[in-house]
RNA sequence: GGAGGUGUGGCCGAGUGGACAAUGGCAGCAGACUGUAAAUCUGCCGGGCUUCGCCCUACGGAGGUUCGAAUCCUCCCGCCUCCA
């Protein structure tokens, strides 16, 4: 996928920076985890510091740090998570701010002039992100609103023409029939990619798979389709077989703050009593930083003491396995062993006593030069 | 030596006659988290059992008053403050 910032491998990850940076990560480190593109908020910065600032500063690129591609969310996922402080009418969405109550007022086509005035390379129309459940009448008058507020953002849309653009967004709720026709709605207004919405909301797994399952191949196959707010590992995988090419979530941020890992051997619960003297580094196949050096026994000391350094390293660790799990996609695809991936175990590490590698910190040189040539 | 205060579950700390196995907080043990109002939230947290309930043992110790005591009285022990 090529974008005014780079080129994008797909599919692709995108880690979630509501604010402008990823919770705990720097730009560089970010860059380091191998993530080619970063996914931003649009709501969140009207509030906070206002787009007005973000131009000033010279536009979201310069303003955060971040040299990648940038896709901003339009607040259509607030609509949903902010339920009790917004209300929705024929032309757009007023929130009440909450950090302070003012009112917000965001429009189809107000959304895509914040986000063009940021300088973006991904811009996502405002839609309506249902709650789970509703009732069928009530979806699909949402998705006629959705529908005609997309119309209204293309139009409003004045694309560079240097790849990204902006992407439409398929509501439908769990009704096959309302998301097909939402799909098909969409793809004729010729948005430059299409997103899945209206899952990650609270429904069931089977639901969500079924969502991806009807809508992902009446999408375009020639444009990015993109499954926003997804997910964990196995629904990534499932949705890649589906044929989506661009996910995000804070599943892997979140959950290193409250201490939850990622690992290739299951997911690891790091503040739990069982790995308070564990010397294994968190994930003995990772690369990353911090299980260059950390064991499972530090960091569950870090956690527990609420020392900052562990959240920053479990946020390493998780994004950098969730992006090296995204390569691994894109190499099955390449060698065409897709559909043998099998998807990984969820299952709670470490039941067993500490066996494997210990975590080595190599003996530093005490010549600074020999340090830097190694 | 005199006067006053205080002692509550691992810790801190509410509670001054019944609604008390005892508010809170911390610590501890688990769980949840999916386009981030989240470094957050939830449950458990004296013991036992047939665990939307019952039975033990418990508010420094012993005794007493009372239908009923963490709460009132007496004595004892520990700690704190002030005065000699």
């Amino acid at each position: 996928m090529t974008t005014p910032h780079g080129v994008v491998e797909t599919p692709a990850f995108m880690p979630v920076g509501t604010l402008g940076a990823v919770k705990g990560v720097t730009p560089q480190e970010l860059e380091a985890a191998g993530a080619s593109i970063m996914l931003s908020n649009l709501y969140h910065l009207a509030l906070r510091p206002g787009i007005d600032i973000v131009e000033r500063l010279g536009g979201i690129h310069a303003f955060t740090g971040w040299r990648g591609p940038i896709l901003t969310d339009s607040g259509g996922f607030q609509v949903w998570s902010l339920g009790g402080l917004r209300t929705v009418d024929a032309g757009g969405v007023t929130f009440r701010s909450h950090l302070d109550g003012s009112p917000l007022r965001f429009t189809p086509e107000g959304v895509v002039r914040f986000q063009e005035q940021m300088g973006v390379d991904i811009a996502m129309v405002l839609d309506e992100c249902p709650p789970w459940p509703v009732e069928p009448a009530a979806a699909a008058a949402s998705w006629e609103r959705t529908l005609a507020w997309a119309g209204t953002a293309r139009a409003a849309w004045q694309g560079r023409g240097e790849g990204g653009g902006l992407f439409g967004i398929v509501q439908g709720s769990s009704y096959p029939d309302l998301r097909r026709r939402a799909a098909a709605d969409l793809a004729a207004l010729d948005f430059d990619g299409y997103a899945i919405g209206g899952v990650s909301v609270g429904e069931p797994e089977a639901d969500r798979r079924a969502v991806v399952e009807w809508t992902a191949p009446e999408l375009p196959a020639a444009k990015p389709r993109y499954l926003m707010g997804v997910g964990y590992p196995e629904d990534i995988l499932h949705a890649v077989r589906q044929g989506v090419d661009l996910f995000d979530c804070v599943l892997p941020a979140r959950n290193a703050r409250h201490g939850v890992l990622f690992t290739r051997q299951g997911v690891l619960k790091i503040k739990n009593a069982r790995y308070k003297d564990d010397r294994r580094p968190l994930d003995p196949e990772c690369g990353c930083p911090a299980c260059a050096r950390t064991s499972r026994a530090f960091l569950h000391h870090l956690m527990r003491a609420g020392e900052l350094t562990a959240p920053v390293l479990a946020t390493l660790h998780n994004l950098r396995f969730y992006l090296d799990f995204m390569a691994d996609l894109r190499q099955s695809i390449q060698l065409g062993t897709l559909t043998e991936m099998a998807s990984l175990a969820c299952r709670t590490a470490g039941e067993d006593a500490p066996e494997g590698p210990d975590v080595r910190v190599h003996p530093v040189s005490s010549d600074p030069l020999e340090q830097r040539s190694s």
